[in-house]
DNA sequence: AGCCCATCCTGTCCGC
DNA sequence: TGCGGACAGGATGGGC
């Protein structure tokens, strides 16, 4: 589900309320969420007492940090979801962590349908040093001229794929791959190292715009996506290309949108309109 | 180096 | 209604 906008609109959400709160007891309600610990890992009940210092995104990673160099690592992958309820809400069996604090009504839980999904507990020194070995930098802070330097150094990428890859670019994944691919009218089999300076300025620019716009509007809501507040996005009504299949191409308004699968994903594109 | 596939899970939807 | 298979927002690891 959640991609950069989704995670960005979820951690917005989150540290306007939890800032400054201090904890009254963390658990796990789950076992698989143990198996999922790194060395070096924290138990739970460590993080009782401590204050949440502040919470922010990297990639689709969100960090979570306390008092006492402590923090959480979350990741929601397909259907993690991270949201506020009040406190003592009936809780079903997707329900894997709890975080409860002293003088507030709610508290954070972690849900996740399909266990994908992690929450680590780390010292902050060691989420650093992880989320700066496995991501790359943030689309939204970086140059044309990075941007372009990435796109030759893994040329022989194809464009779907080098937009997936958070090595080289963290926080996008299928649905705005497929918008921004729509948008700069490129096509996703295309290799990296293939286009020249105007396409490679297009590609830059839409993301920028796609992933801007999407925050903007709060994310995107197919299924059951909602942020941590349990409000719904507004991107989904503006998907040109995802989940189109068979459709008329908003562009060119004469050929159907494809489905193609791209190193197992479903990739959706106009095949007169990106070339 | 990069592609393809299987894998980790659960739920839903579609065709028969 | 039931059943089997495909598919789903992510990421990793093995084989080629």
């Amino acid at each position: 589900m959640p991609e950069l906008p989704e995670v960005e609109t979820i951690v917005r959400g989150l540290r306007a309320r939890l800032t400054g709160r201090r904890v009254k007891a963390f658990v796990f309600l789950s076992p698989h969420l143990e198996k999922k610990q790194v060395p070096g890992s924290f138990r739970p009940e460590i993080y009782q007492g401590r204050k949440i210092t502040g919470i922010r995104r990297r990639g689709k990673m969100i960090i979570i940090s306390f008092d006492g160099q402590l923090g959480l690592l979350v990741h929601l992958k397909m259907t993690g979801q991270l949201f506020l309820t009040d406190a003592g809400q009936k809780m079903d069996k997707h329900t894997h962590a709890c975080l409860k604090f002293y003088r507030f009504k709610k508290e954070l839980r972690f849900r996740d349908i399909r266990k994908f999904g992690f929450v680590n507990c780390l010292a902050l020194t060691r989420i650093e040093e992880k989320i700066n070995r496995d991501l790359g930098p943030e689309p939204l802070s970086l140059s044309l001229a990075g941007f372009k330097l990435l796109l030759n150094k893994h040329g022989q990428k194809r464009l779907k794929n080098w937009l997936l890859d958070q090595k080289i670019i963290a926080g996008i994944g299928n649905i705005y791959s497929d918008e921004i691919l729509f948008r700069a009218r490129l096509n996703p089999f295309r290799l990296a190292g293939s286009l020249d300076e105007k396409e490679a300025g297009r590609l830059f620019q839409s993301a920028r715009r796609v992933l801007k716009e999407a925050i903007s509007l709060k994310g995107s809501s197919i299924s059951d996506y909602v942020d941590a507040l349990g409000n719904r996005g507004g991107f989904q009504k503006r998907h040109q290309v995802y989940a189109r299949e068979g459709k008329n191409c908003l562009r060119c308004r004469q050929e159907k949108i494809i489905r193609r699968k791209i190193n197992g994903r479903s990739t959706y594109f106009c095949p007169a309109c990106q070339s």
